[in-house]
DNA sequence: ACCTGAACACCGTTCAAGT
DNA sequence: ACCTGAACACCGTTCAAGT
């Protein structure tokens, strides 16, 4: 019998792919550690050698959802090197499409740092990075008189916040039928950042 | 014995007031059917004569956070009837306030409705409402030439996603502290509000 | 109609024990 | 070091029973 006694290699990212599965099969609501711990082969408590309790991996979930955020981001950046305005076209259309994709990691991504902000500190210095990335847009927008001149963070969280703002009242079904009929959440956030971009 | 043996008239409205009160003081992790129906003076399964689930009661005090939203959004509107500018300022600033005054019973507003969105007909109804005063918040500034002209409903929608983007990220402890030591969230939306109203 | 108390399935967490 | 299984407190929900 026990074909093996243990898990594989690596438990703790097992864990966290369980995690990210179960998220997208059956929500929010649906995600226990006994759970994932079934998931990925494991009994119930054996989490607890990699992880001190179910918000530490919660919060590694939720890192990695910023990780891979993070990395698109870079990608649009890369690919549009010369072109602050499409980066920034292309960067709100990427952030949109992660939360459509992703609408549970992306709920627990924004709903889980909140309780103890220092205990996780992969979580903070990546949502950090990430915030760094907008920033950047913005600051190449600005010398590129795509965006009106100021504090960068400032403008940064303007901006951010304006496409979060849409997409999360989006998935909580906040957006009335009226609109949403005639209209993508992706439309929506373009009309939005075009109020924001000079020159229309 | 059994000075009462039931609750008095409207347990109903009691468990909903506990659930606030739960709220304010434990957060959104210590909402708990049966915590709800101890500090009511009830037993742990009273609560299912006037609700069929927990989800209910969550359904039941957003609905009763809308309410409160709605009632100051219009007394803002009435204050202001000649000046739609300050509607706009002053209907942002109560926004913002709340989310401020109530945090938990504010994420439980815009995190509930998701799951089964019809299912709650009340729930519905006042958020309908509420947007509908925010529409026409943007319909008496595109008079008056504060707003772009535009489907006010699209333009609403702009609004209130910037409004409640920023305060979304504040929340959740998103908004860099480099930003935050300097501006206050009202700042912040204040600053946003600045960009999408014309003529500065 | 409104409420209680026992019961059930599920959960997070701990801990002694096994390899 | 990594994992198991029993145990505990807590939870949502159901249901027979009481008034």
């Amino acid at each position: 019998m026990s074909p093996k006694k243990y898990h594989h290699g690596d438990l703790k990212n097992a864990l966290i792919k369980a995690g990210v599965e179960i998220l997208s099969k059956e929500g929010v609501g649906g995600l226990s550690l006994r759970k994932v711990a079934q998931r990925a082969g494991v009994s119930h408590s054996a989490p607890y050698a990699h992880f001190p309790d179910k918000q530490s991996l919660i919060a590694a979930i939720s890192t990695e959802g910023f990780n891979q955020l993070h990395n698109e981001l870079n990608a649009v950046i890369a690919k549009y090197a010369n072109d602050p305005k499409q980066q920034l076209v292309e960067g709100t259309r990427a952030y949109v499409q992660f939360a459509i994709d992703h609408k549970d990691t992306f709920k627990i991504m924004f709903s889980s740092a909140l309780e103890k902000e220092k205990e996780y500190p992969a979580f903070v210095e990546i949502s950090r990075q990430t915030f760094a990335r907008v920033v950047d847009i913005v600051k190449a927008c600005q010398s590129a008189k795509i965006l009106k001149p100021g504090s960068p963070e400032v403008t940064a969280v303007i901006v951010w916040g304006q496409v979060h703002g849409i997409v999360s009242l989006a998935l909580e079904g906040q957006i009335s039928h009226t609109v949403l009929d005639q209209h993508s959440v992706q439309d929506l956030v373009t009309f939005a950042m075009e109020q924001l971009v000079l020159y229309g």
